[in-house]
DNA sequence: GGAAACGGTTGATCCAGGTCAACCGGGGAG
DNA sequence: CTCCCCGGTTGACCTGGATCAACCGTTTCC
């Protein structure tokens, strides 16, 4: 669990201002201040490598997270060790809102490869005078997406079957690419096939099974977990409940009778 | 959709102070704040009943919303009109706080029955003077509240069986109803069938055969949705996953053989 | 009062996706 | 270099719970 703490400047604020990742983390608050240095505050940066814990369920809260580089996945643990990923993180994701009301973390939160993670102190947080309201807006609108995220993924799992989910997943990774000034047809992907069908509610080998079916289909190209391109248009089309089974060439039954 | 606003001192603060329910409101968030009139802030109230919206998806986000008495269910829609229930809230829920970030509700919330609601207007909760960060915390309790319920939604959705989600959705009832002051093994279940299958991802029917099959099983008795009484001990183990059935006479398959 | 709509229950059947099993290729350790 | 392990793929089979269908009691609305 390597950890590199950067040279702060307490007394004028954070490095977030020179940080070159500020737009990521920032970009979708800054309606909410009129420059990322009004945002400025108190964190610390340290560099986790795959497995390594941002924080650990259970643990006392003390801290919100931000991702500044990398990839975090969000697990929460049964009673009997089975495990459920809650959500991937990318640059620019915000994590640990969930040990606010209770004092001690729900999940644990586990880097995927190695990964830049800053620490923001929540007591400093709501201390800081300089913008104080701003600074409110921000944490704020930080657990709200989370919200929203967890909501949307409810609505996921609970609507769609296999083919859709697996199409909005890769969907989401791609759009979650281009955010990050990425390519969005080509990039890899962090995480492992069981990780995906752990956050999907699907089998290993379902999961498996959709990849090299679409990839049959001419909807995506990979290799190993780098995807090379993917046909953001038709896999849009398949997130859609059907019904108008017609209207495309979707082929759910027995698609490799002519392959 | 009938509305009522309730008298308000706006210079004197809201009517919280007042409320017979506040405890129920606030309890939870008293760790905060050294009494509840601290916590005094502009709020109105409204009474709605069965189908009413408390809000609207896409509706512009004006204000996070309390479960002053009743019950209210949270939707969320695909865009071809698919519903998902994302949770349902008693008295001292908040609801609304998915719309902040975007500026726009993310969920449609209808009222189960008759419910009396408080509006809680998000720039009045802001701008508010006095115990400016006891509120602040409040506000961030609440978000992070919703964001640990949606995940252990997720939990229970992703890794337990239908016996289980219905064991644990009932047993999640019922320390609702304690909370509230009331029974813990006798209340009425404020949700259709339908309406608990959405939200559990079950069919009608299966919803049906489960409390069916629990009442056979002698872990509750009910008269349509009057819980009458309800076996907590019993169910809180058929929420843990399995594996020692020799343990416990769960009795899984062909339990109606001998009955 | 009758009928129609609705929520709930129960039985019979079906299937999407899970499970089990075999295999494959790459990468790390010795 | 070889071996082993691990992640991934593919095939064959199985099952939990969905779906379809029939029916029943209540409520609501002419």
């Amino acid at each position: 669990m390597a950890s590199t703490v950067l040279p702060l400047h307490p007394s004028q604020g954070s490095t977030c201002g020179k940080c070159p990742r500020n737009e990521l983390c920032y970009a979708r608050f800054l309606s909410y201040a009129k420059s990322v240095e009004q945002l400025d505050f108190q964190v610390s940066n340290r560099i986790l490598h795959r497995g390594d814990h941002v924080f650990y369920s259970g643990q006392a809260f003390s801290a919100l997270y931000m991702v500044r580089s990398g990839h975090v996945k969000t697990v929460m643990v049964t009673e009997d060790g089975e495990e459920q990923i809650t959500g991937f993180s990318c640059p620019g994701d915000s994590l640990g809102a969930d040990g606010l009301a209770s004092g001690h973390y729900a999940v644990d939160a586990v880097a995927l490869g190695t990964a830049s993670i800053c620490t923001l102190n929540f007591e400093h947080l709501l201390r800081n005078t300089a913008r104080k309201e701003e600074l409110q807006r921000l944490m704020l609108s930080m657990l709200s997406e989370t919200i929203l995220n967890n909501e949307e993924l409810l609505l996921t799992l609970g609507k769609l079957d296999a083919q859709q989910r697996m199409a909005t997943f890769l969907l989401k990774q791609s759009s979650a690419q281009q955010r990050n000034g990425c390519s969005p047809v080509s990039f890899t992907l962090p995480m492992s096939r069981a990780d995906i069908g752990n956050h999907l509610n699907l089998a290993v080998e379902t999961v498996s099974r959709l990849l090299t079916q679409f990839r049959q289909r001419g909807l995506i190209k990979f290799n190993r977990n780098d995807i090379e391109w993917l046909d953001i248009d038709t896999l849009t089309d398949l997130t859609n409940r059907r019904e108008y089974a017609t209207a495309a060439p979707l082929v759910t039954n027995n698609f490799l009778a002519h392959g």
